[in-house]
RNA sequence: GGAGACGUGGCCGAGCGGCUGAAGGCGACGGUUUGCUAAACCGUUAUACGGGUUAUACCGUAUCGAGGGUUCGAAUCCCUCCGUCUCCUCCA
């Protein structure tokens, strides 16, 4: 969520990046709105100052046994119009209110301009693709011969897009979470939290996929959505609340299932196991002081990227362009990770600095506090501008996956299969799959 | 599912329809004292919006879970909703 006060100052500026993501231009139609919503504020305070002096004065009257009945009967007669008057300002912050949730945030300077991943630029590459002396295959072609994914029996019991995984491949998969958890909690700073599932309307709404994306995720009946990552109830663990700068920045990781109707990609992978209802996701969240979001990112850009090196997994960094990146997202990397069988690199963590979009829509802030004896007593006798204030701003968020558990099985099963359908275990795996080195036919 | 209790500031916790943006405490911050630390003492310490200012100052309004209502006037009375907790029941 914009902040109006800044649209108010730099309209141009709020235009241009949404340009960037290819809107029309709205500034112009929003300071108006928010020039009808001052006005009937300020109305509104007039009407209600007369009516609290007037009140006063009743009270004051009634204590000296004098008679109030006049100016009783005058306020009552402000009522009517001052009832009116609220019901015009509730209705101008709606309408104001309505216009900018359903706005993106800006694109980052650097990110480069483009409407889709056409545009995207490739930053660095790691390791370079296996060469085969056999034709590798599509991970959803070997791994039922390993006995290892059942797509028929998930599409009987739960419909499409849906896969039973079994025996070496299930405990592979597990083994993968396992891993990551392990590697940002023991090494990277992250602590591991387990998370709901199920969330209510607001924390979605504060991460920005309500109201506008409602489509993309199931409903229960009880009226709470089936998380589409965990990066909800990660990010939505800070909402409401005002932070101390020593809390930060906070560095949270959660291993969960996401759920996804995948309304808007009728058609797109319709087989295999990349695009599921329910996929599970090692997700990584970092709250931070703004001055810090950028090398934050980069620091969370590369927790994600070990997991792959760890993994021997070769794979590119891309920057997504501005009509790439998601709703709540002012710079996003992509890592994409090589797959033999489709021959190219495929999305399998998508690493995202919001700022302080996220941050205004889940009211969490935190107190800078940073008042120390010496540096207050150093600028005393000059200009106080430059003494932080101590009222809470926003503070910013960042979100990435590290990395999406489901795609890299895939990658693991694609980039170590063998010419005779068996599949090697990465090294720093088989301490979870007990010392199993390879996953062979049955 | 049955019965009940409760939602007040960064936190804890008072609160009689007007003198309550809200006692008191904790915490934090500033200062005094002090060889240093600690302690003690004094003071300051909510948020949002609007107006105003180069910027401060300052002024106004709102906010005691949310939304309605009663009233000249609501943290306080009434209604609805939401949430939390306890006991019983049930259950992984």
């Amino acid at each position: 969520m914009h902040d109006i006060h800044l649209i108010r100052a730099k309209p141009d500026l709020f235009d241009a990046g949404w340009a960037r993501r290819g809107l029309p231009p709205i500034a112009k139609m929003l300071l108006a709105l928010d020039d009808h919503r001052r006005a009937a504020i300020t109305r509104v305070g007039e009407l209600q100052a007369t009516r609290n002096r007037l009140s006063a004065e009743v009270g004051q009257l009634k204590r000296n046994g004098g008679d109030a009945e006049p100016l009783m009967a005058q306020v009552a007669a402000l009522k009517e119009e001052l009832a009116e008057r609220e019901q015009d300002s509730k209705q101008a912050d709606e309408a104001l209110v309505k216009a900018l949730e359903v706005l993106p945030t800006l694109p980052a300077a650097e990110v480069p301009d483009g409407e889709d991943e056409e545009a995207n630029l490739e930053i660095r590459k790691w390791g370079s693709p296996r060469s085969f002396d056999f034709t590798p295959q599509l991970h959803e072609v070997l791994a039922p011969k390993l006995g290892g994914m059942d797509f028929e029996t998930a599409a009987k019991v739960a419909g499409s897009r849906f896969t039973y995984l079994k025996g070496g491949v299930a405990r592979l998969h597990r083994a993968l979470a396992q891993f990551m958890l392990d590697l940002h909690s023991g090494e990277f700073g992250y602590t591991e939290v387990d998370v709901p599932l199920l969330v209510r309307d607001q924390a979605l709404y504060g991460t920005g996929q309500l109201p506008k994306f409602s489509e993309d995720m199931f409903r229960t009946t009880d009226d709470r959505w089936l998380i589409p990552t965990a990066e909800v109830s990660l990010t939505a663990m800070v909402m409401d609340s005002i932070m101390d700068q020593r809390e930060l920045p906070m560095r949270l990781t959660a291993g969960s299932y996401c759920f996804r109707s995948e309304i808007g990609a009728a058609g797109r992978d319709t087989t295999g196991f990349i695009r599921q209802h329910q996929f599970f996701k090692v997700e990584l969240v970092s709250i931070t002081k703004p001055e810090d979001s950028e090398a934050e990112h980069e620091r969370m850009t590369t927790c994600a990227e070990e997991v792959l090196k760890r993994l021997e997994l070769p794979y590119r960094v891309m920057l997504l362009c501005a009509g790439d990146m998601g709703f709540s997202a002012r710079k996003t990397y992509d890592l994409e990770v090589w797959l033999p069988g489709q021959n190219r690199y495929r999305e399998i963590s998508s690493c995202s600095n919001c700022g302080d979009f996220q941050a205004r829509r889940m009211r969490a802030r935190y107190r800078r506090g940073d008042t120390s004896t010496t540096k207050s007593s150093w600028r005393i006798g000059e200009s106080l501008l430059d003494l932080s204030s101590d009222s809470p701003e926003p503070v910013h968020t960042l979100n990435g996956s590290g990395v999406a558990v489901g795609r890299a099985l895939i990658a693991v099963l694609e980039n170590y299969q063998q010419a005779d359908g068996s599949v090697a275990i990465p090294t720093v795996l088989q301490p979870y799959m007990g010392g199993l080195k390879a996953i062979t036919l049955a």
